[in-house]
DNA sequence: CTGTTAGCGCGTTCAC
DNA sequence: GTGAACGCGCTAACAG
């Protein structure tokens, strides 16, 4: 037992004069106290400083006033937004956040889901890092629950996400205006439902210009900037190179730049780029880089304000359909998108409207 | 008082027609339980899916197993990697981080190490935003604390940051060797201790050179994009303009960029740039930046580790001095910073050495 | 080896 | 309006 030299209730009421009982009606401020008395505990708190131990409320009250909250990789400066989001709506309702990092394996995502469960937690928080992975744990009891960047399951679930496929479309859609008929488009993990439905919004707008999304203008990539730089290099390096380069996620974006700047391609002369998740560096980088702006922060403060809802009204829970937020990104275009026409010879398919 | 669903150990122990203690041995391994119970016990477990609730357990014990970790301001990727750092070493040891955003208030501060200590944690990393305002909670009673990215005072207290000084000190020396002789230096808040350390850092360069750091030559920023885009605005169109700036942030340094962009001043052909801090977009900006990579992930490791420590042997701490880590930084020479002789005429200075 | 007992710090009926 | 008694879920002495 380890030796504590924080002061209890007891300490309280033994020098106020009082009983813990007493002391804490004052502290819940449950209005039954008389004036004098409860002037005097405040004096007695205010003496020795005591703070009421949280963790014995919880006990007795089965509510920790703690989130978890589970990202894939905080590496990711979505999910950070996403966390302040998170936090801030947290802490206005005296809430505090136990954040994990998965590290985009799954071993450790369901690892911290148990280190949440054993903390009691009222509620999580949960950016899977694998929307199959994300729908075993559905079935199982335990604190409320809410997914953000993922829906799992087609199945009702509480997430709220942007609305990727409407995005992709627009964007598609935009870079055909622009004369492009040629696209590549690097995606994330096709195991996770924002891949999934990134690629789905890709391929109806191309459908609808009669155009294909063909195996070898998608190509799955890891997120993360290697995999962004190999994979523009071998796309720039083809014999058909695309006109237009659609990275599904930011750091891919710095890697296929990376790789666009060693090869001297210029951009948008020869080919264009846009990317998902906007960032700090977009407008400084060259060339600057268009992009679809997510509203990160909201999608972690709107997922804590569902949340704190499920965790207040319990009841009302069982009953309602689980919700679906949708919110909308804004297309930011900058530098790195422009006319198809300059085109590589040959790169322009015959395909018209 | 809130309904939990949750098994207590009782349920096992009638499950398993033994004792609770008896349960409560299986679950801390104490290994004075025979094997047939212990299979009893275990089976039990597992039928109802039983998780001891961590809570009432550090009612008992004294520990939480968990660390708050308060940080200036999340949105600077220095310490989302620190953040990795601490949460890396936390959980190797079974302990949960509390991650809270001060958000460059003090208040806010103050007011996550209160919640911090209601909830009992077991320990505190605490990267202030202010050194002054730090000196403060020093004297106060409370958990173990380990300051990270900053030394809010002279007499000792357990920190880990990284050798400020002599980053600077070596950065600036290397503008000097390339030729440089005005070196514009953009600071963070000049109260915090770490823009304090690498001021002096640079002023110990110059002084060496019989340079001096001139009021005029030393800007003080905010450490947000905004400052170092205002602040470089103003340098590169003054009269006298510097032949090298040297940015104590990463985000100042993105605003400078951002300046230079726009002004189309060459770089380094007019003017040189340097900053404090990496980051995964060095290497796709135009220029690309030199810069001095701090340790990022390894400070909060380094952090979490010694507070592990600390709490571990609450014994030998009272007697042992505090322990001040310093680690070193590395220097990223990259595009952005080159010899100063084609500088705009009259801004050399006469100095000679 | 196992069960009984006594709290950890707090909130909450109940009598008074 | 106030205080005594009980229990939240668990661990740690101690007894057997």
């Amino acid at each position: 037992m380890v030796k504590r030299n924080d002061y209890t209730m007891r300490d309280v009421a033994r020098l106020a004069g009082v009983s813990v009982s007493t002391v804490s009606a004052v502290v819940n401020n449950t209005g039954t106290v008389g004036p004098d008395l409860t002037a005097a505990v405040q004096k007695a708190i205010a003496a020795i400083n005591f703070s009421p131990n949280e963790g014995a409320r919880g006990l007795r009250t089965g509510r920790t006033h703690m989130l978890g909250l589970i990202v894939q990789n905080i590496t990711n400066p979505f999910f950070v937004d996403a966390l302040r989001g998170v936090e801030d709506e947290a802490i206005k309702h005296g809430y505090e956040v136990l954040v994990c990092n998965s590290n985009d394996r799954v071993d450790l995502e369901s690892r911290h889901l148990n280190a949440l469960r054993l903390k009691r937690v009222d509620g999580i928080l949960l950016a899977p890092t694998d929307s199959y992975a994300a729908r075993e744990i559905l079935g199982q009891d335990r604190a409320p629950l809410v997914f953000i960047d993922c829906i799992p399951t087609k199945a009702s679930v509480n997430c709220v996400v942007t609305d990727n496929f409407e995005s992709c479309y627009n964007a598609v859609r935009y870079l055909m205006q622009l004369g492009h008929r040629k696209i590549a488009v690097i995606t994330g993990k096709l195991t996770h439902s924002t891949s999934i439905d990134r690629v789905e919004g890709c391929r109806k707008a191309m459908q609808e210009a009669s155009l294909s999304l063909l195996e070898e203008t998608l190509t799955q990539g890891d997120s993360h900037i290697e995999s962004g730089y190999r994979i523009g290099l071998n796309l720039l390096q083809s014999p058909n190179p695309p006109t237009a380069i659609f990275t599904l996620n930011n750091r891919m974006a710095l890697g296929v730049l990376r790789a666009l700047n060693e090869l001297k391609v210029p951009c948008p002369g020869r080919v264009s780029v846009i990317s998902f998740d906007d960032a700090d560096w977009t407008d400084v980088v060259s060339p600057t880089l268009t992009t679809i702006a997510q509203p990160t922060y909201e999608i972690g403060r709107a997922g804590a304000k569902l949340l704190l809802d499920l965790i207040h009204s319990p009841a009302e829970r069982a009953l309602r359909e689980p919700q679906q937020i949708l919110l909308k990104s804004t297309l930011c275009v900058r530098g790195s998108t422009g006319p198809a026409s300059g085109g590589v010879p040959g790169a322009v398919p015959s395909v018209v409207e």
